[in-house]
Order: C-alpha cells, then structure tokens, then sequence
DNA sequence: TGCCAATTCAAACGAGCGTTTGAAATATCG
DNA sequence: CGATATTTCAAACGCTCGTTTGAATTGGCA
C-alpha cells in the first residue's frame, strides 16, 4: 500500500502527526482513553503501528496532544459567551452558555472531538484531568456561578450557586452520558442540530424559571449562620451592603 | 467478613460464590465491568483464581449474577415510591423519587452497590444493558413520567413531560457520573448522607419550579385554541413571571 | 550521484488480561 | 474406611495491548 504516488507538499512527518493527532481525536472520543488502542489510530491514521511512539513517544504524550489540540479550536469555534455581549441579559447570556454546551458536545463536524473528550474525561478520568479542571472547567464553572449569581440576585448564598450550576450542567452533560439508555428508552430521540437548539430551549427555560424559584426562596429565608448581623430586610429585601 | 453465624454449616461452594458475588459487586461498582479484573475480584474474596470461571463460567455470567444480587436487594430496600402512598400529592411523590434515587447511588453502607452499577452501565454500557433497560429503567421512567404529567396537568405534551424528566434524572445521576470534577472544583463537596438529602431538597425543589413553569407555558399556548405547533420558533427568553 | 539523517515498516517483546488445566485437597456417602 | 464427587490451587495458555527494535525506505543536500 505504497502512498509514494503523489508528491508530498507538507513534510511527511508533519502529515503523519496531523493524521494521528486527527485520528487520535475521533478515537478517543468514540471510546475513551482507556478503550482506545494505538493501532486503531494508526490503522486510521494510515501509519504505521511504531507511528504513534514515534513522532509524541507514547499514548499518553498523543492524549494530551490530541486534547491540546481539539481545546484550542474549540476555544475559538465556541466561545464561552458565544459572541453575546458580557453586558447583555443574564437569561441571555445563560442561553449562549447552555447553546455553546450542547453544541460543543453534540456537534457534528470532523474536527470538534473537544466536548466529547471532556465530557469523556469527567467519567473516565487521566492524569491529563486536573490540568483539564484547571485550564477549562474551572473558567467554565465560573463564567456560569457569574451568571447565575446575577440571576439569582441580591445576595446570592454561594452554595446555592453552586447547585444550580451543576443543576445547569448536568441536565447538559446527561444526553451525552447517558446516550445508551437515551437511545433505547426512547430511539426516536435524534441529536440533530435542529433537536439539539430545542433542548437548549428547553433546558434554558426550564433552569431560568427554577433558578428565580431559588432567588424568591432565599429572600424570604435569609442568613443561616448570622444571628448577630440582624439585617432588616423584612420581605423584598436588596439590601445592598 | 460474612457469615459469621454458622462454622461450615453452609457448604463451603456457596460460601465461596457469595464472597465472589459481594466482591463483584464491590469492584463492579468502583471501577465499571470493562476495567474490574478476575483477578482483583477472587483477591477480595478470598478465592483462588480461577474461582470466577469454576462457580459462574465467565465474568460476564459473575457480573449478570452480580447485578441480579443487588437489584433484588436494592428494589426491597429502595422501592420506587420510598413508601410514600400512591395517592400522595405529586410533589410530595416527586421528592420521594428524588430521594430514593440518591440514595440508591451514594448508599454507602458496603452491600448496597445497585445504584452504583446502573449509573455505570448508563455510560459504559455491556450487553447487560438491554434487559436492565428494560426491567428497571423504563419502570422508573414511567413513574417518574407519571409524576411530571400530574404536575404539568392539562394536556400534558408527552415531549415536555420526557425534557422534564431527564432533567430529573441528569440532576440525580451527575454528581455520581462526575464525582471526579466535582471534587477537583470542589474538594470541600463531600456525599454524607445529610449532605444527600440537602441535595434532594435542592433538586426537587429546583425541578418543581421548573416544572410548574413549563405547566403554566403550556396552559397559555393551549388555552387560546391551540395553534398547531409553533414551538420550535424563536423562543422569547422571559422566564415564568 | 552518493551520503546521511529522518521516517516508515514488519516483526517481536513483555505485561496484563480472561480463561483453562490437571493435580491436590476436601467433602460426601455407601 | 474407602471410593467418588466436589472444590481449591498454582501454573500456564492464548490473546490483546503498548511499546521496542532493527532493517528498509525516503527525502534533502553536497
């Protein structure tokens, strides 16, 4: 199987890595790290088996390769806010961040294994996750306590933050994780782009709606560890401090 | 450990295949089917082994037995409806249902790993799935559904009522799928039975919030005579009011 | 062209896996 | 007790995996 029929405009070594790399972030994604083998990269790659310890050193230095690489794109194909002004609504800007979610994890083209393999990574995790939590869902999981801090308003109990967040998060991460049940409970169910901005509408709603129920709760119930501080804010307080 | 009661009352064979089953269970549980080895399994048990293949035939006939032990034990200790009657007001059996899911997945008590294989199967699936799909995931799934239904009320669009309740579901399932970003971003974020039943608060209440605004979203499209379906137009992004 | 470094290749290595094997140990029973 | 069936055991088999190896091939350059 002699490819040496059309000239190589690229350095060949270049071209094997890209394809590797490419390959590598199909693989990973479908089956995980831990499920992946370096010869289906290859086969897939059209290398050969040594291809792979060759050109990164080991299947460890092609992940974090791979990740590497798939984060970058994605990074400038889907922005955290989506292109929606930080100065705009806060439902708004958390429809961008549901929309760039679901669409980082469920888009279809090629080149965008970057949401797969994170969502791969929380399940199953490497020793490339912690650089991951830091790099990416850290900034992630700010961005979005920002936004649901404001929703929430007045002062927003940082634990309440925090559960709505992940209230956020996980309705988003579910049809990917779960796929198998999904696909078997109801095989209807399609993630098509079109399906896919439905239940960003859906989960949108459905959180914004729960998250004002969370802002009236804490209203009325407020400091639980503050008997001396007797802030008189009696029912609709704003109290700003 | 077990069977402390009676010296060798019990033939020694049965003996040996409960502590392969409650090793199984354990090692199932911890690290999923495909990455739990034989080997690891017959250590904890005690056995020799080759005690896999001589009292079950293979893994996958341990793990089918594993998994029938613990549904068994868990549909007694954990029934759907937590024993709350089936003519409590629906909020009331939606907690239930939230509760007892929980506790299925972070009962820590050392024989109660039912919870723990599901939600692996759910995302690395074996060919076990198929039947647990059907026998305990979709009786679950209608529950809930039945539930979300009475608290839509109306005409409750069965599309609405499946979005609702996977974002049931997500909540419960996600911080067992992602235990390890949330303790990353967390580290504070422990899974003691108090702290479980904080988050069964958290989520039924966020979900019924939720809920009742998609109820009150339906009411309105249908209440003027019902166009045919508009609803995949651009939706306006004003949560319940 | 001829040389040399870079790259590709088929083959094999060693480790870990599920599983098998045949003998040893143990239980069962006429 | 002695014969027979059951259960345990250490060892090894066959397989796949990531990785290594050394030779063959290729590409750049004097």
């Amino acid at each position: 199987m002699s490819a040496a029929t059309q000239p190589k405009l690229d350095t060949s070594s270049a071209q094997t890595r890209q394809a590797l790399i490419e390959a590598g972030g199909a693989v990973f994604a479908e089956v995980g790290f831990h499920n992946a083998t370096v010869r289906e990269i290859c086969r897939r790659a059209g290398a050969n088996g040594a291809a792979v310890n060759y050109h990164f050193g080991d299947k460890d230095a092609l992940y974090r390769e791979v990740l590497a690489y798939y984060q970058a794109r994605a990074l400038q194909k889907f922005p955290l806010d989506m292109g929606v002004q930080p100065g705009a609504p806060a439902p708004e800007r958390l429809r961008a961040f549901v929309r760039s979610f679901l669409l980082r994890i469920f888009d279809h083209s090629s080149d965008a294994w970057h949401g797969k393999l994170i969502s791969r990574e929380m399940i199953d995790p490497t020793s490339a996750l912690d650089a991951i939590v830091v790099e990416r869902i850290r900034p992630q999981a700010q961005h979005l306590a920002a936004i649901v801090r404001e929703l929430i308003g007045g002062q927003a109990d940082p634990e309440t933050v925090r559960l709505c967040s992940f209230s956020l998060v996980s309705q988003c991460l579910f049809y990917h994780h779960c796929q198998p049940v999904v696909s078997r409970l109801f095989p209807e169910q399609k993630f098509s782009t079109e399906q896919v901005e439905k239940l960003a509408d859906h989960i949108t709603s459905f959180s914004l709606a729960a998250i004002k129920a969370c802002s009236r709760r804490g209203e009325e119930a407020e400091r639980p560890l503050a008997p001396k501080k007797s802030a008189s804010s009696p029912r609709r307080l704003r109290a700003a401090r």
